[in-house]
Formats: structure tokens, sequence, C-alpha cells
DNA sequence: ACGACTGTTATACC
DNA sequence: GGGTATAACAGTCG
């Protein structure tokens, strides 16, 4: 389901839900999706059991994000990295909820706080949670190791994004992907920033001249703030918090619109393949 | 019913 | 080394 809006949305009301609760008991029913170690794909019920005796009687004291990663804080300084990749949601009920939709049948890790409780939903199971000791350990792990700037921090500059680009070898839309020179975009926003800016995402992101790089860097502090405000882009399996939905995808110029009019000109929207992904543009708006 | 599609990304190839 | 396929998996759509 998200990409850095969505993610962004999550962290903010799990802020408001979670702050200075205590993990009173947690249950990991899918060993697969946990691990301290860093070695994401093994399973083992050892694992579950050492994750959730790691985490029981630990206080949450703030959620922060890098890139797509949400990662809870401890005041012990112990660390939760989550990756929800396409379906992970989370989903907090205030009281034990009274409805008994939850836990489901795609609930995977259970946190009971106290006066309320905090699911891991994942229907396609892709995502993970990692535990770590330290603010350290977190920093240094492979996941997080390799990522490019943050999109809405103070290092994300046109000058930097620029002389990234200019190093890359690959289409503009692989690089966008890659999380290498800018972090957070995943093909809904690739493509969206990509039409705002009027740049082709297939062209070659080393192609790019220094007025393009700076369109692109505006659509993209743009886009995506916008996106934050409105609750992220629900497609099919996001939610937020309290299931409510995002409004952002009623302003998607591209995204899932191959074949219909460019709000632009009046041309079909072209759809391709690049990067692996279903991409789509407008010939005539985008060079 | 079946194949193609899906908001991700790590890995394996040619 | 870039580009593409594949894999992890379940659900939805035409």
């Amino acid at each position: 389901m998200p990409e850095l809006p969505e993610v962004e949305n999550l962290r903010l009301g799990l802020l408001k839900k979670i702050l200075g609760k205590r993990v009173k008991r947690v249950f990991v029913r899918a060993p697969k999706m946990v691990s301290g170690s860093g070695n994401i794909r093994e399973s083992s019920q050892k694992k579950a059991r050492e994750f959730e005796k790691q985490i029981t009687g630990e206080i949450f004291s703030g959620v922060s994000r890098r890139a797509k990663n949400l990662i809870f804080e401890f005041q012990s300084g112990k660390r939760i990295l989550a990756h929800l990749k396409m379906s992970g949601q989370f989903i907090y009920k205030d009281a034990k909820n009274d409805q008994g939709e939850l836990p489901g049948k795609h609930t995977h890790i259970i946190f009971e706080l106290g006066d309320g409780v905090l699911y891991y939903n994942d229907i396609r199971t892709f995502g993970y949670l990692l535990y770590f000791q330290s603010e350290e350990e977190v920093a240094k792990s492979a996941v997080l190791r390799d990522l490019g700037a943050e999109p809405l921090g103070a290092e994300f500059t046109v000058r930097r994004f620029f002389d990234s680009l200019k190093k890359k070898k690959g289409k503009l839309k692989a690089v966008l992907l890659s999380q290498k020179a800018v972090v957070g975009l995943g093909n809904i926003y690739a493509d969206e920033v990509c039409f705002a800016a009027g740049v082709r995402p297939t062209r070659s992101a080393a192609s790019l001249s220094l007025e393009e790089a700076d369109k692109l860097h505006r659509a993209i502090k743009k886009i995506l703030p916008r996106a934050i405000k409105l609750g992220g882009s629900s497609i099919s399996t996001y939610t937020a918090l309290d299931e409510s939905r995002g409004n952002y995808a009623r302003e998607h110029l591209v995204y899932g619109r191959g074949g219909e009019k460019c709000s632009g000109c009046e041309a079909p929207l072209r759809k391709i393949v690049a990067a692996g992904r279903t991409t789509v543009f407008c010939k005539n708006c985008q060079k």
C-alpha cells in the first residue's frame, strides 16, 4: 500500500495513539514477518518468541520515519523498524474491540497496550518488523544504509538532486523507484511528479537539465506534502490507523488513468511498462 | 475460470 | 552494469 505520504500519515496517527503506552503483550502469529538479525526471510518459532520477549514491557517514546520505513522508538532505546511493502496495515483499536473484526485472518502481529490494541495486518505478507537494541543499530542496518535523501528534509536540494541524477545510468522512472537519489516515491507518486514536472519517466535520468531537475524537485516538494495533507492515496488496501481512507487519489492526474484524456491537453494518456512497472504519461505534456 | 494485475524491493540472471 | 525477470503472497478484475 504505502509510499511516503501514506507511511507519514500512519506515523502521525501512531504518535497520537501510542506515545507513552506500555506494551502489555505481543503476539507474533507469522514468525517469518519478524526478525532481530536483519535476516528477514528466515522463519522460526524461536524468532517469533524472541521478538515477543524483546518488546513485551517496552514503553513507546516516539515514532519516526525513514523513507517508507516506520521506526517505533521505546524509552529503553530499543527500536522496531517496520516496512509495509505492498499491503501492510497498522490499525489501532481504542478499547478491546467489540465488533470482533480484528484480529482477522490477515492479522500477523498484535500489540496489546492495555487500553488499546495495535494490529499489523498484511494480505500479501511481504512486510516485516525488525527489532534493534539501539538507535545506532537501526541507523547502520542494511535496510537503511543505502537510502538517498529525504524529500522533505533540508538535505534534498536542487543542486544535490541534479548531481545525483547526473550520476545515475537508468531511466528516470527506475531511478525514482530505486530510493537512491531521493526516497519515498513509489509507482503512484513517481508518475505524478514526472507529469507535474513535464518530464517523461522514460528519459535517462542523467539527461535531465538543471531546469528539469528543478521542476521535478519542486513537484516532489509540492505533491508529497499535499498528499500527506489529504491523508494519502487509498487505492485498494490502504487505510489510515483508524481505517479511514485517504483522499489524494482523486487528485491523481496520471496514475491509473492510462487511455483517459490528459488533463493538460486532448491526447490520451500513454500506458507503458518502464522499470518493470506500469507507467502512465502524456506524450505532449512531458518531454 | 484463468490470467493479468496490484502502493515494494532484494536477488538472479543475460 | 543496466534491464529485465523472478520471488515472496493473496486478492481482485475483466
